[in-house]
DNA sequence: ATGGCTGAGCTACTCAGA
């Protein structure tokens, strides 16, 4: 089973690349970030007929998230309590090798910049996150978390980490928070299969950063230790930066 | 050098992204 999980940046000017991706990839289950649009406005006859069940939760102009599923999906849950009452967690349970999952899509606020209101925004919405993780595992045999975290988790995953140290995306205060969701029990799998540096699964728009590969690593799969060893492989899906009109993140994906 | 692309919402530009 493949689970495909991708900032979108506008799913209905991107329908095109995400056609190029499901013929090429043909994932089971496809988690998107940032589609930009409110519900009734997301495009169901696209993924229709490319026969995915839709659940989305989305949001005008902004953030909103949507989990499409070949098979239907129960328990689909958009009650995360957000801060700012923005449309940026959805879940729904699965099955892997007869386990109930967990399987939970979220966009985390970038925090940027940090002396404004929105980085104890990111601070308030990730104590939030943790606890609605960790009222949630002792319900399930594991939880996926996959989405963009808008976290850089370690020096490895951007070109100059000194640069870094104040961003929101970077700051020790927010490495600390990404850490402590690991401890509940989650792996950053991408890191159990590959261990180089520079594996980006963004690069911004400006400044030629993808052709100079100049990116960060902040879209991730967390997944929980009980279920790890189902994992066959976790990798970045690099070619969909490179197509017309592309997003400025590349998805990642996990096959089960 | 926090603004050098890009998208939404909208008709001239802001706001947001990371």
């Amino acid at each position: 089973m493949i689970i495909s999980s991708w900032n979108i940046n506008s799913i209905r000017i991107r329908t095109k690349n995400i056609e190029e991706y499901i013929d090429k990839i043909d994932p089971d289950i496809l988690m998107f970030q940032e589609i930009k649009c409110e519900d009734d406005k997301f495009p169901y006859d696209f993924f229709e007929n490319k026969k995915y069940n839709c659940y989305v939760f989305g949001q005008k102009s902004y953030n909103g998230v949507a989990i499409l599923s070949k098979k239907k999906l129960l328990k689909i849950d958009k009650s995360f309590k957000d801060p700012n009452k923005q449309s940026r967690l959805i879940s729904a349970d699965i099955k892997i090798s007869n386990k109930l999952v967990k399987l939970i899509c979220i966009y985390l606020p970038n925090g940027n910049p940090v002396n404004t209101d929105k980085y104890p925004y990111k601070i308030k919405w990730l104590n939030n996150f943790f606890d609605f993780i960790k009222k949630e595992i002792n319900n399930y045999d594991g939880i996926i978390i996959g989405g963009d975290f808008n976290i850089i988790p370690n020096s490895n995953d951007v070109e100059n980490p000194e640069d870094w140290e104040n961003d929101a995306l970077y700051r020790l205060e927010i490495r600390k928070e990404f850490r402590k969701i690991l401890n509940l029990g989650f792996k950053d799998s991408f890191r159990i299969f590959n261990n180089e540096d520079k594996q980006y699964t963004f690069w911004d728009y400006t400044q030629g950063s993808w052709q100079r590969n100049k990116g960060l690593r902040i879209d991730h799969f967390l997944i929980s230790d009980k279920i790890l060893t189902k994992i066959k492989n976790v990798e970045i899906d690099k070619f969909t930066r490179g197509l017309d009109r592309p997003s400025d993140h590349a998805p990642i994906r996990v096959i089960f």
